[in-house]
DNA sequence: TTGATCAATTAGTTTTCTTCATGGACTCGC
DNA sequence: GCGAGTCCATGAAGAAAACTAATTGATCAA
């Protein structure tokens, strides 16, 4: 029988690349892992490893098991912490992922009422997917989606918490700060400020510059909102981001939004949960918190 | 630690309903399953079953550990498959996971001069997804997808392999069989006949009666392909189906095919695989003799 | 060549698992 | 309401497993 004991083996022998130190992570002698191993490969009747001088280098089956382990152990590790949050009488933790930059911004209002609401239950917040967010809630990685591109499939159930437009902003004194909108050529002048994601996913690439073919003079790249308003402030260039959020700031740094287009540029923000969750109360109540929360409804009313 | 062992005794003792009888299935005696369990819930910190009066229910916690094993020991069992494969020189097993009826039929003729080419490799056809196909691909149920639906998501790949067009088949001497095309508008008349699957996933609904807001006079719901083509060809109604399906069977069963609108209805087949997968020999030849078959080339060029 | 490092092995110990035997508790039918 | 039949829990003892210590042999780098 394959063994939760033996992923955990092939998976630190693969983080540590030896036996002797993979045995000393997890409390073993080196022994017990040599024996434990050799039985494992009997039971299965293939290889885990090929023996290359003093090397390990797994083999096809391996892989295999490499894999699975990645990810079959997360979950269970999950499990055991639920288990111990059921013991502690705390209900569980809401793994929120987290799609696109500003929705990060959007969620901390909605955490801290919900975290006052739910005190038994913890909120974590992940942000890298192997497989895109839609792999990690299929996957049991998390349990709740923020994103901006939501996804009919079976299994899976959307539903809008939250509109807001896009706008570009500006510092201050900038000379499209005036206008009522920008066409998109406007910008083939400008220096263009996003967060480090693949263009196709940049709303004002693919809905605004794209359709009217203009590119903008350059592209830079930053990781953080802050530090990419104080470079819209100090004159080094343009970014996109929702209207919200830059009138949020606007008291901070001196920035101006401007819609995009004569129409704006509408977007809206996502929870996706797995159907099979839909019930759990501290799920449900996130997503109704999301979609009535009084700071949402004073953004539709404003 | 939460074993294997646990995840195996929670999902028997749920699909038998007794500790005794779940002891029975896993060649255990009733003692020895009850230390075990006695000992998981001590470690785990929480009871996974109510014990009233002599029946056990499973408590919250209890019904996550179930969830988790109906979607964990699925991959080891595989897992293990796999091995024994290995251990016999085997490459593996393709599990194809198929969305759309038609596709069935088609499928057939990929897989039998694949399994002539691969004879190191098993073919598994699964047609049934709790979360849906794209669920199976991220569940890892499945090695690859063959659905109408493609999907631009991260870790994932898809990829057309098969154009045809999807027609109406009439009855011989049908008053539509004649014509060069046919209008939405003619087949309010008519009893239609397709295959039990929600309405907003039938081509013919979704992109030739609703946009000209008409519904057939009847709607007829059937299992199997051939059943149908013989309700078709003794007047009992209609169907849509791919051309080179109404092809094929013209020669068995009376039943001719007929445009529908003006410029029909094109229609593709891709391939999905998880992108993790996508550099695995006996996948990609999969792959590849799908798209590239003469039967397929023959198909185009006709 | 030498010292260091790593995996495999043997033998002995410790821990874990399983069974047997038994008792209490609940259910059903009479 | 009483007994037969089930079902789960428990304690003790034996069987099986996993683990350790000590050692060996192989490989690698200086």
């Amino acid at each position: 029988m394959l063994e939760r004991t033996h992923l955990t083996i092939i998976r630190e022998v693969d983080r540590q690349g030896s036996l002797t130190a993979a045995a000393n992570v997890l409390c073993l002698t080196q022994s017990a892992l040599s024996h434990t191993v050799k039985k494992m490969e009997q039971q299965l009747g293939t290889a885990v490893w090929d023996r290359e001088g003093r090397k390990l280098r797994l083999t096809q089956a391996g892989q295999y098991l490499l894999a699975l382990a990645n990810r079959v152990l997360p979950q269970m590790e999950h499990a055991e912490e639920r288990m111990k949050q059921y013991a502690q009488g705390q209900r569980g933790t809401l793994r929120i992922g987290m799609e696109c930059h500003p929705c990060y911004q959007w969620l901390l209002k909605v955490v801290s009422p919900y975290l006052a609401r739910w005190p038994d239950v913890d909120v974590d917040v992940k942000q890298k997917f192997q497989f895109g967010g839609i792999g990690a809630l299929f996957g049991y990685d998390i349990d709740i989606l923020v994103t901006p591109d939501p996804l009919r499939k079976p299994g899976l159930r959307f539903e809008p918490v939250f509109d807001y437009e896009q706008v570009l902003v500006v510092g201050p004194g900038h000379r499209l700060a005036q206008l009522p909108f920008i066409p998109p050529e406007e910008l083939a002048d400008e220096v263009l400020i996003t967060y480090p994601v693949e263009i196709d996913r940049l709303d004002i690439y693919n809905q605004f510059l794209m359709p009217a073919n203009v590119m903008p003079k350059r592209h830079k790249v930053i990781e953080t909102t802050d530090i990419m308003l104080q470079m819209v402030a100090s004159g080094r260039g343009v970014a996109a981001l929702p209207r919200w959020l830059v009138e949020e700031y606007a008291g901070k740094v001196a920035i101006s939004p401007v819609r995009l287009g004569k129409r704006g540029i509408a977007k809206q923000i996502f929870l996706g949960v797995r159907e099979t969750d839909a019930a759990i109360d501290y799920l449900k109540a996130f997503v109704e918190l999301a979609r009535e929360s009084d700071w949402n409804a004073a953004q539709k009313a404003g």
